[in-house]
RNA sequence: GGAGACGUCGCAUAGUCCGGUCGAGUGCACCACCCUGCUAAGGUGGAGUCCCCGUAAGGGGACCGCGGGUUCAAAUCCCGCCGUCUCCGCCA
């Protein structure tokens, strides 16, 4: 959520924000409306209650004959005191309820509007071109006898699939590269839950609007997490951070769950946009401040990435409406896809600002001592996804894929991938 | 899965049986100052988090794992949840 104070004080600033979002304005009079309401509540229930606590001082200390008409008179005051208590906790939770649903205040230079506002800042690398008719991932996947969809489905269903093979080995090749890179860069590597409690899901504000995106197992009440973003900024949950030292990194390496609700249709097609699959995710808590700072960072290590795969690629600003509640700036790196001929997003990074920390209530201490809500960034720096990208652009025409060289060490010195007739059957 | 014990202010603990004098004592650690001729010891004081009112000084409220309940009044009694530990069983 943001700030009430910041609420308070620059209500012009949170409009600003909600009209480039294209959410509701009259939100942040409502949110105005509600927390002076709040704090009226508030400061009637406290003199009442003042008062109940000096007379329970003079009840204790009344001798025993003046008690009973003193607790007489004390149980009438309790009453109000008990009334004037629900009215502050109702308005309170209105109060959340209006300001927890206005989005982050956007930075200042992100792009107003919807999906297709985005800003292009660079594009780099050189798009490939092919003397030949360029296979898709899937296709090549299953040349390589790396991908096997059928039998996904028949296991699990739609939308599951097996890496096999070089595709088992080159999605663990990627992310440990992503990882060593990653600890390279200063990040304390995690392994993270991939079931989560109700209260850190929404914390990390994803039972919000997508909540119908998300894996729920009823007989527990867990969450399957979508990304280890959830793990990590449930990590520090309720604490005090000591942030004198620099940020906090970490790099969570986590199966991630989606339900993929709404998307019927769209990529039905190989392991672009599966219910499981792998990812490695930077998380950063650091001191507000820095945060534009670390965002640019998270980017340069994603691009590098992306970079040292041979990828061709751009780098998009999320225009406001399409960066989610939390995010006040994001970027995506899109992957050019040759046999779709467009750009497709690999990562994306997020700087949350506090609006994460603050409901997952994470603080740390600053020079003077006092406390400060922290801001939260993430980033992708592999996933699964990225195969389809590295499969198509490095394949050749007799189908197989030339390894790139930053994931050789990673492969046991395999410099290409070449089909091979499957033993198991089609 | 069964049985039991426990969860207090950074850490360690007292208080809980017999509800009010407990937002809470003690030790260690911490900060400031004093003292001390020297990497020690001693003394005094301070110090938590959140919220409300206030320009401020200051005042008030909440917080003893979390959430409810009983009561004029709850760290203390009751219920639920979460967590930790011990024992038994079971399974990797």
């Amino acid at each position: 959520m943001i700030d009430p104070a910041f609420l308070r004080e620059h209500p012009d600033v949170v409009k600003a924000s909600q009209a480039a979002r294209g959410e509701s304005t009259q939100l942040v009079d409502e949110a105005l409306a509600a927390d002076a309401g709040r704090r009226r509540a508030i400061s009637e229930f406290e003199t009442l209650r003042a008062e109940q606590n000096v007379f329970g001082k003079t009840v204790a200390k009344a001798p025993k004959e003046e008690k009973a008409a003193l607790v007489a008179q004390a149980q009438e005051l309790a009453g109000k005191v008990k009334a004037a208590d629900a009215a502050a906790n109702d308005a309170d939770a209105e109060f959340k309820r209006i300001v927890g649903s206005l989005g982050n205040l956007v930075i200042e230079g992100v792009p107003a509007g919807g999906e297709d506002d985005y800003v292009v800042l660079r594009e780099v690398g050189q798009k490939p071109t092919f003397d030949f008719e360029p296979r898709d991932h899937l296709e090549l996947g299953e040349l390589l006898d790396a991908i096997d969809m059928p039998r996904g489905a028949k296991v699990a269903g739609a939308r599951f699939s097996y890496l096999k093979g070089v595709g088992a080995r080159l999605e663990i090749a990627l992310m440990n590269l992503g990882l060593d890179r990653a600890i390279a860069a200063g990040f304390t590597p995690m392994i993270t839950p991939t079931l989560v409690r109700p209260e850190i899901m929404a914390g990390t504000g994803f039972l919000g609007k997508h909540a119908d995106e998300i894996y729920h197992l009823p007989a527990d009440d867990l969450y399957l997490v979508g990304t280890s973003e959830v793990a990590l900024a449930g990590y520090h949950q309720g604490e005090i951070l000591d942030l004198a030292d620099g940020p906090l990194r970490y790099a969570g390496w986590s199966s991630c769950y989606r339900r993929e609700a709404g998307s019927g249709g769209k990529d039905t097609r190989g392991i672009i946009r599966v219910h499981q699959f792998n990812k490695l995710e930077m998380f950063t808590y650091i001191d507000p401040a820095d945060a534009e700072a670390e965002h640019e960072r998270l980017l340069s290590y994603q691009e590098g990435m992306l970079q040292d795969l041979g990828l061709a690629y751009r780098v998009i600003d999320t225009a406001a409406g399409d960066l989610g509640s939390s995010a006040a700036r994001k970027f995506d790196v899109e992957a050019w896809v040759p046999t779709q001929g467009t750009y497709r997003e690999l990562t994306s990074t997020s700087n949350c600002t506090t609006f994460q920390a603050r409901r997952l209530d994470i603080r740390h201490r600053t020079e003077g001592g006092k406390t400060q809500t922290v801001a939260t960034l993430n980033g992708t720096l592999a996933t699964t996804r990225w195969l389809v990208a590295i499969l198509e652009t490095h394949q050749q025409p007799d189908g197989s894929v030339i390894v790139p060289e930053v994931l050789r060490p990673y492969l046991g010195g395999l410099e290409v991938l070449e089909p091979v007739a499957r033993r198991g059957g089609k």
